[in-house]
RNA sequence: GCUCUGUUGGAGAAGCGGUCUAACUCAUUGCCCUCUCAAGGCAACAUUCAUGGGUUCAAAUCCCAUACAGAGUACCA
């Protein structure tokens, strides 16, 4: 039945974990789950200049928040794999770089930086097609090299690519892609520090990791015919690729750190009270759809239903207002229980709530469990309720000062104050006294208590806010 | 410039030769409910599939060209 499938996901440790990189995590991890195989989380350090700090653990952590859980990871090692970053096996690469050299397929460059930019700067304005190598190093003797050495130069290693080379391969996403070598110049794998480049080091990874699929971004296609390449000359079996198309902001761009409408690391959607299924949602459904048209799917169902040839091929808008409604749906279908442990810290926010009970928290938020799309939301609506607001318009002052008004927040603050028990039926019952007693009904019997109690014409219902505020704070207001 | 990929509504998209005057969902708009806001319910929303040719009895679906968009073209990943 063949091998084990293996897939993974390789961030670099230079930023938190973006929509992006969730997206192919998650897709990764399916493909993987729904062949029982296992997903490998890996880090891609070996830009050691861009590194951050706190990085890879944001990668790996949120990333289990999500529920996407990696079956191995630096944290928890398969000996036969280890070690899972790239700067830990060094010497791998270098061993690795010089079989190909052995072969004759790979070789020192010694030209620096700013030769590279005069001779691509010469190519161009030559009007060539496009900047190859020149491989000016392809064929240095030992003394040329000595030379260059004594000179101080530390050569980088380049890979000689084939002449005339079809390099084809059938796309999970795409189908039938094909590259031509020529249109490929000598690329470095091995950067004269002696860390490899990312295009080597993927593909020995790959092959050592025995990861046997990739579901990687759209940016990649154009790499893999470099990797293909690495594959053919070790005589490897190379995964099977699958690139998905990107997620482009509203502008039609690839989302960018710059992109400050858009939030984009999970820390931040999990920080306004994000349900990590309803991101798992939402992400799935971000250039794949089910066969049968469905919205809501839970992991399980996820898993059961992927299949990469589903993927679109063409880029997807990430839409904010579709993540919203994902999010207020799963809020909504919460079971209790489960709702106040994720809502109760966000309304523990607020100071004004600080001496209720835990139940009378709980039957508060329980008032905005269909109303909020996340969690953050709730601080903002109970502030409206709780911190009054003074600043009124015209209209809005003409409202309480009407004659009828003022009958009905006389009688009405009177009668409240001979209530024993605040709850919804004797709120209630008071407002039903009130329209009898002052035989004013519907708007001009609700408006004036509401405007008078919170400064705003719209907001919940009205025992609601009475229960938040209690008898007192009530009273006080009218 | 070159290489590769893509182009169905405001958005995610289904459809991949006839049943398409194009499913479903989000958004939007209107109505209902209602003191208000939200939620909920109901309804409306592409005669048309980037454009131009071609193949075919028949095209959103196949082919070619053009336009536009994106990605890559680094000792970044």
């Amino acid at each position: 039945m063949g091998e084990k499938v293996r897939v993974r996901y390789a961030p670099s440790p230079t930023g938190y974990l973006h929509i992006g990189g969730a997206r192919s995590a998650l897709f990764n991890y399916l493909y993987a789950k729904k062949y029982n195989g296992d997903f490998v989380f890996r880090i891609e350090d070996t830009d050691i200049e861009r590194n951050i700090p706190g990085a890879e653990e944001s990668q790996l952590h949120d990333l289990i928040w999500l529920g996407i859980i990696p079956d191995e990871s630096p944290e928890n090692p398969n000996p036969k794999y280890a070690p899972y970053r790239q700067m830990e096996k060094l010497d791998i690469y270098k061993q690795y770089a010089q079989k190909l050299i052995d072969m004759g397929v790979a070789y020192e460059c010694y030209c620096s930086e700013d030769e590279l930019a005069e001779m691509k700067e010469e190519q161009l304005s030559n009007g060539v097609k496009s900047f190859k190598y020149n491989r000016h190093c392809l064929n240095l003797t030992e003394e040329e090299k000595e030379k260059y050495r004594k000179e101080g130069r530390k050569p980088t290693i380049r890979l000689k690519m084939m002449e005339n080379h079809i390099f084809k391969f059938n796309d999970l996403v795409r189908g039938e892609i094909t590259f031509n070598s020529n249109d490929i110049g000598d690329f470095v794998i091995m950067k004269s520090n002696g860390i490899p480049t990312y295009n080597y080091a993927v593909v020995i990874d790959d092959h050592l990791m025995e990861i046997t699929h990739v579901l990687r971004g759209e940016e990649h296609l154009s790499n893999t015919p470099k990797q293909l390449q690495i594959y053919e000359y070790f005589g490897w079996e190379a995964p099977k690729f699958g690139h998905m198309t990107i997620i482009v902001n509203p502008n039609g761009k690839k989302l960018s750190k710059r992109d400050h409408d858009i939030l984009q690391f999970m820390s931040q959607y999990r920080d306004l009270g994000y349900l990590p299924e309803a991101i798992f949602n939402f992400l799935f459904l971000l250039g794949w759809t089910s066969e049968d048209n469905r919205e809501i799917f839970t992991k399980e169902e996820a898993i059961a239903a992927f299949d990469p040839a589903r993927l679109s091929s063409s880029p997807s808008m990430f839409d904010n207002k579709r993540l919203l409604w994902t999010n207020s749906y799963y809020i909504k279908h919460l079971d209790d229980e489960k709702y106040f442990d994720f809502i109760i810290p966000f309304v523990k926010k607020i100071d004004f709530l600080k001496n209720k009970s835990d139940d009378e928290l709980k039957r508060i938020a329980l008032i905005f469990k269909q109303e909020i799309h996340y969690g953050q939301e709730i601080v903002d609506l109970l502030n409206e309720i709780v911190t009054i607001n003074k600043d009124l318009s015209e209209d809005e002052k003409e409202m309480i000062n009407k004659e009828s008004s003022k009958k009905v927040i006389e009688f009405f603050k009177k009668s409240l104050q001979n209530l024993d028990e605040i709850n919804e039926i004797t709120v209630k019952q008071l407002f039903r006294d009130t329209q009898a007693n002052t035989g004013i009904k519907g708007k001009d019997l609700y408006m004036p208590i509401r405007i008078k109690l919170t400064g705003h014409t719209h907001g919940i219902e009205m025992f609601n806010i009475i229960d938040i505020l209690g008898k007192e704070e009530t009273l006080s207001r009218l």
